[in-house]
DNA sequence: TTTTTTTACGCAATCGTTGCCGGTATCGTT
DNA sequence: AACGATACCGGCAACGATTGCGTAAAAAAA
């Protein structure tokens, strides 16, 4: 720290000038074997370090990578910074996160910090809140590599890496269909985001391959991607006050299926009894809840192992890649105890809200 | 980032010198109104933004502070993290988080980058391995503030931060011999760690105090403070076979909790009715859970707010200081149905393992 | 022995910023 | 008129490390 040993301290301590020095620790052929002995059992004895701060202000780089997510107290997200920081340690690169929590302001501000400490490049997942992606799209043309996953852009022709959350959706609904359920409801994100649209055709096109009519009064959009909770509440609230009430709720996302679970229980609404529950989630309590509740399980650390893998690339490539690639990875689609099966001549009628009739 | 605007950019520009520019920017009385009114006025249009790096290198420090935790996909500690955020980012400091996965050698590496990195100051929370601090004890003697929290050590002298854990476990035993449980067992992290030896304490002066002998065999240690899954399983089954099985199971931190849980599940046993269960844990998750669980919460989030106004006041402070204070806070007992009131007259005999009478 | 090549190292610039010293006007004072 | 004070600004050096270029001495080739 205080006394951490420069080139210098070595230079004057050995009587040779610091390019010497710098030299012979980067094994260059232009110092004699002697010297460079010498040099380096120095180095060695005083645990010698070089200043990366120097460094980077020499080399313009950092070997450091930003992380900007929404919330790291997420399971997805969580797991997905663990597969990040698996690379980038590996790799010699150090990870700095940072948190929107979903807040396009904040956000901006993340980024702007972020950039301005010359972080190699930057792994993305967009907030709920943002629609605008110019702060990112300024940076990516003067040439910082970005490397998005989960929530994408289409404004930004860089790298992506993402799951396939049109087929999880779709696979989900059509399990729902399979066990007899008919009314599914949607609890979604805010509905510009990748994940939002995607998720949202799978349900669509699982019900039209039912033959089952979208119910758009089925289908709920959370503007701040459940960090408030009365926003997940009245969605909820609305749903089952419907005069057909769904018997079942599709939960586009971590956040929105805890927060759906807790406000259906706290609406003293039976799950599975008076309506069942499926969600996309990664955490690993679900399977302990009561009912343990089925899930579409994202492959988080794989993600963010990915994302970091093609960033390093992209950070690293001499000249500008020209041709992206998005990775598609698969969700794994886990059915438990919220989701059972029902016959279709029981039905679950006497769920309807018929105080009108 | 390629083209950031520098000092010597706008002096070429204006045709001045970089040092009037800097002067200027600063707001020197040296420099004369039109001057500074120009030079502000062409940085602000070009959006000048100083350059932390070189920052660093002049003044030898950064303005950001290293955080060291077992893992963030950890209620209580991601939740203290979102503290140390909240005044890190107002007093203008960056955070850069990093993870031991409760392993002692990936906390010796994550020390060393860190600190090779030049943060200002450490914010510390000790792996359940570590038994050894002297990587932080060297760093501590060259000046560089560190500040404690949660997980401390003795042989630094410091600012800590903590709970008060004899009293949270204290309160939660009586709690539960209150409400009619006798065979306590308790579920702990390794044994050198404070908050193990702190909440073991207070676990057995609660069981003195209620006249109740400590049975060491109800005892049980993880060592790796349940990364590991089948340590919790055996530690949990161990208990189970006891001749005198357990009424109640303490734990004494969030990942046993979970781990807990799940093992006592996964055998089968039922909760509240085989044996009840409270916990360390800051999920909001556990009242989910059938049985909603009791559970002693930390305040995690006051918690990383005070370790980090502490460490910035040592990072900013003239003169090295030589008072340390350990700020305690105090947690915070929620009964659930994990550990409902049994009556003494019932009891739960029927839960011995008397196969062996 | 002379010339060329190789070896082994130092010098100085660079990255962006700031502190220190110094210099030149301009003005006021005696 | 001469001197000091003040205002305003430029140049140099430094933070730590790297690198192109230059060069002395040693080795090899002529």
């Amino acid at each position: 720290m205080y006394e951490a040993i420069t080139i210098k301290d070595i230079a004057r301590a050995l009587g040779l000038s610091a390019s010497t020095i710098s030299r012979a620790l980067r094994g260059s052929h232009e110092i004699s074997p002697e010297t460079k002995k010498l040099v380096i059992e120095y180095a060695e004895q005083y645990n010698y370090r070089p200043n990366p701060i120097a460094l980077s202000l020499k080399e313009r780089r950092n070997r450091s990578i930003g992380v900007i997510v929404c919330e790291i107290a997420n399971n997805f997200f969580s797991q997905a910074i663990n597969g990040i920081e698996s690379i980038a340690y590996n790799r010699g690169y150090h990870v700095i996160i940072s948190q929107s929590h979903e807040s396009y302001e904040r956000e901006v501000v993340n980024v702007a910090h972020l950039s301005s400490r010359s972080v190699d490049g930057l792994l993305v997942s967009l907030s709920t809140e943002t629609e605008n992606v110019e702060h990112f799209k300024k940076l990516h043309e003067k040439g910082l590599p970005i490397v998005f996953f989960d929530r994408v852009t289409d404004e930004i022709e860089t790298f992506k890496v993402v799951v396939d959350n049109y087929k999880g959706a779709y696979d989900a609904i059509r399990q729902l269909i399979g066990a007899g359920y008919q009314r599914i409801a949607h609890l979604a994100s805010s509905a510009h985001l990748s994940i939002t649209k995607e998720r949202l055709e799978g349900y669509k096109a699982a019900l039209r391959d039912s033959h089952i009519p979208v119910n758009e009064s089925y289908i709920k959009y959370c503007n701040h991607g459940g960090m408030i909770n009365a926003e997940i509440e009245n969605a909820v609230k609305e749903l089952m006050q419907l005069k057909v009430r769904p018997d079942a709720i599709f939960c586009a996302g971590d956040r929105l299926t805890i927060g759906g679970l807790t406000a259906i229980k706290s609406l003293g609404i039976k799950i599975p009894g008076q309506v069942a529950l499926v969600g996309f989630t990664n955490s690993a309590l679900v399977e302990l809840i009561e009912p343990s509740l089925s899930a579409v399980k994202q492959p988080a650390f794989e993600m963010g192992q990915t994302a970091t893998e093609l960033l390093i690339k992209l950070i690293e490539s001499k000249r500008p890649l020209t041709v992206f690639e998005t990775v598609v990875l698969q969700t794994e689609t886990i059915i438990r105890d919220s989701t059972p099966e029902i016959s279709l001549e029981k039905g679950i009628t006497h769920l309807h809200n018929d105080h009108k009739a």
